[in-house]
DNA sequence: CTACTCATGTAACACGTTACATGATTTC
DNA sequence: GAAATCATGTAACGTGTTACATGAGTAG
């Protein structure tokens, strides 16, 4: 759980009421973290009720009552903690239009052309919304806050050269039906890739990257000469 | 809800056993989307009492029994609906990690630089799984299949790139503390950029998208002249 | 002799969304 | 006069994880 710890982030730098909270999450915290209603409020008078934070009630007589909250020794202690914990998990994407493109070899070419162009104008839509948020917030945060700015543009930019890809091998007709989406092979080479992941000794490909890693080369550089090298993955991206 | 759909999608090639479907989401499918055991089960369960998917079960004396399912004419019916419908939600990346990069402002240069090294070698770990389970899958799947297994190596590699620039960024001591991260004006700015998402007349850049697309045009691509070209978020990208 | 595979499940919990409720004030 | 803003919340639901239980067979 990360909805604590970043309340607690939050109240680091002075009081906020509720609300206040609410809106920080929702304008601007939204664009890489959510949270609804129904959810902040409860946590909050939870958060209260295990002293992470503490509570000062404002009247007003025209509407509902302020609720100012401060954070705790107890919370800045955790948060603190938090923080300098080590992120040890690969965080999986999980995104349905995902499970549909595994299943793309059931439609046509016609309704597979329709999903990646949806799918397209969404994310060109929502890069332009990214760019300009990013723009507009230009000078006024952190660094840090910046690449997170910086990582979602260059996410849906991936996104939408991925998509296109894929647009482009349909159009190429690369597509050839396969028969059954599961079978044992593919079991079995999952099985071998997942010994892998757990098996604590790192592959010798993880170890040369571990090599550069630690000489300061840039890890993800590709030196081939410019003209020699394979259409790369992300060639085309703009900024 | 995509779990029942995709437990249909499975079905659609031939009957499975919940041992089969719970082995194919855990060593194929769970590069995009896990499930839990504890989910699973009862999920066929309502399936079956919603007629979606038919039971027979095979007697075994030594251990269990099994239970195989195939698809109905409802939950054909059902997945097919669902293959078809577009996405119209942009999933936001809901990342642990991004949050702490936010308050990284609160933290030393060095514990930065650690949080930032463990991370990078976490991302060698995972590219390395994800390039050979994509090696030892190839000519065995689907062309579109193929492709999620590009966009996870697309993306851990992006990641790693935008990781490595936050190394050099603190490394150059471009990072000044900037006070509150909260402030009033981020509010308002968040605010304006809400208004653009969710009025429907999309503006002038996305409407430039949009041209370039109908076109035929590639959307992502750059046009300037490669030496001229500020440095791209995505350069040095490889394969 | 330990641990894993096969094969199914349950119960408790944690996380998160949606819809609703209140009620005055301000803006279109 | 409708709708949004300020300001708080509750109740019901849906999704997902963790830990546990059973019990035989097999591989190291």
């Amino acid at each position: 759980m990360a909805l604590r710890e970043s309340i607690l982030g939050l109240l680091c730098d002075g009081p906020m009421t509720g609300y206040e909270i609410k809106q920080f999450f929702r304008n601007v915290i939204r664009n890489f973290w959510s949270v609804s209603d129904g959810q902040l409020y409860p946590t909050l008078k939870k958060m209260h009720a295990e002293d992470l934070i503490s509570l000062r009630v404002v009247r007003q007589d025209s509407t509902a009552n302020k609720h100012v909250y401060s954070i705790s020794e107890k919370g800045r202690g955790q948060f603190e903690k938090w923080l300098r914990e080590p992120v040890t998990k690969f965080e999986e994407l999980k995104e349905p239009f995902v499970l549909k493109v595994f299943f793309f070899d059931k439609l046509s070419h016609e309704e597979v052309i329709r999903h990646l162009r949806s799918q397209l104008d969404l994310h060109a839509r929502i890069l332009d919304e990214f760019r300009s948020i990013r723009d507009s917030y230009k000078g006024r945060i952190t660094a840090f806050q910046g690449m997170i700015g910086d990582m979602g543009v260059l996410y849906v930019e991936v996104r939408m050269l991925w998509i296109n890809r894929m647009i482009d091998m349909v159009h190429k007709g690369l597509i050839e039906k396969k028969g059954a989406l599961y079978t044992e092979e593919m079991v079995e080479i999952g099985k071998k890739f997942l010994e892998e992941i757990f098996s604590e000794k790192p592959s010798q490909e993880f170890q040369k990257w571990l090599r550069k890693l630690q000489s300061g080369l840039p890890v993800v550089a590709d030196k081939r000469p410019r003209s020699k090298q394979v259409r790369s993955m992300a060639d085309g991206l703009s900024r």
